[in-house]
DNA sequence: GTACTATATGAGCAGATATTCATATAGATA
DNA sequence: TATCTATATGAATATCTGCTCATATAGTAC
């Protein structure tokens, strides 16, 4: 079980469980879907971009709002929403020359409860 | 309503609806929570540590089984699951020079389940 | 003991990322 | 028209992050 076995298609790789790691390559997502996935958990690895999203659960909110919650610039909140506006998590309305920002996901309030059973143990 | 109103507790910020701007501090998570979380989230956010949870998600893997699946260094592999074990995601069993790594987590699952909702959409 | 194997680890580096600053733009008001 | 307001945006920067490389360590085999 433990022989040494060289992977054929790079000589460089040393392997000692051919079996598993075919096992893993199957069960793979492809590689575009994985990083799709990676760059989706992004959105949520920056703590003001999940105060953002968590402020908008409760309600919808304009730049100056949100940057005064925050206690940051008006231009790095502004920065964060075009952020979020790409990967399309929210939307903005305008009424006059002030932008409301909400959310347009359902997922985004499973995916925080999920987190937080995870570190509340 | 679009009154402008000046937050007492910082003369610099421009704040319209002061209604919105205490109504998100007063459901907002404790600071300390909200980074926990983002940090729990940066986790998945990198696509080699993400490939490295879904395959352990199958079967404990060893360092150089990992190496060959991802075709990645085994150093590298090694510095990803050190992150892994600081995280108390993954855990590790020896057998001799070899270390079985596995989850310790059943979040994980849940966790990426629901990412792949949304990015399947 | 020595030699070998599998993995761990620290330093250094290249690329990514979040913010700041200065400037631009869209809509409101006069 | 000109001016003001709220937001957007590009460039620059400082910090962070994941990898490589060299070296160290723990266990095996002799």
């Amino acid at each position: 079980m433990h022989s040494k076995i060289i992977d054929k298609d790079s000589c460089e790789t040393r392997c000692i469980h051919i079996d598993k790691v075919n096992k893993a390559k199957d069960s793979a997502l492809e590689e575009e879907e994985t990083v799709n996935l990676a760059s989706f958990f992004k959105t949520f690895a920056d703590p003001n971009r999940l105060k953002i999203l968590m402020a908008l659960e409760k309600q919808e909110m304009c730049v100056c709002d949100i940057a005064s919650f925050l206690d940051i610039s008006e231009s790095a909140v502004s920065h964060q929403l075009r952020y979020l506006r790409n990967v399309k998590l929210v939307k903005n309305r305008r009424d006059g020359t002030v932008l409301y920002y909400r959310l347009v996901d359902e997922h985004v309030h499973k995916i925080i409860l999920t987190g937080l059973e995870h570190v509340r143990e």
